[in-house]
DNA sequence: TTGATATATGAACAATTATTCATATTTTCA
DNA sequence: TGAAAATATGAATAATTGTTCATATATCAA
């Protein structure tokens, strides 16, 4: 497959408000599913749908213990894209 | 307004084939709209369309020489977020 | 000014996608 | 085993968005 098309699939997850806060989040740490809900005010199935997405394209991981699943972000590049982008935008600002 | 939503934004610009094939291609530096559109084997108005979108996020900018107009990455987070985006799903290919 | 070249724009259509609501799994504990 | 808690899933709807086609604008050269 061609790695331009998945990279801009990879870039579509970054590319939801829900998907950003959610991402945003997990900078600080792994979190359940509950919790993602009550700190964002969604509802659970927003939430679980999201997560399933960023789970499936290898942005976040899971992590299960008992009937919670903590989810966290998957590697080091994912902060770093956030981060990244985060700068750019504060810099256009600041202009 | 929110910078988590305006980030989101940010990202969705990233998150479509045509323009990340046009990132891509103005990591080598500077190209006319018709270049971008023989290159990609693009009509000359979805070419058009996309640069504008990515004009108005601040993705690309524009410099005109005559009757052309050469555009170019805006600046070098660009290509560190497209970068960093391609060594993540890159390293997550290899496992 | 006229014709040719380069780029931009507007409207319509088709396709994708996030949310909602209802329900299904999975796990724990009594 | 049965109930409760935590998470996941499926289908439908609504909204967003990329492409197409036609046309408009801008620049240059004769």
């Amino acid at each position: 497959m061609d790695v331009l098309f998945e990279l801009s699939e990879f870039f579509k997850f970054f590319g939801d408000t829900t998907r950003i806060r959610i991402i945003h989040l997990m900078l600080s740490g792994e979190l359940s599913v509950n919790e993602i809900a009550d700190k964002l005010n969604l509802e659970q199935s927003v939430v679980s749908h999201q997560l399933r997405i960023l789970r499936t394209a290898n942005l976040v991981k899971p992590r299960r213990e008992g009937r919670k699943i903590f989810y966290s972000l998957d590697d080091e590049h994912i902060g770093l894209i956030f981060n990244t982008g985060l700068t750019h935008i504060l810099h256009k600002k600041g202009k």
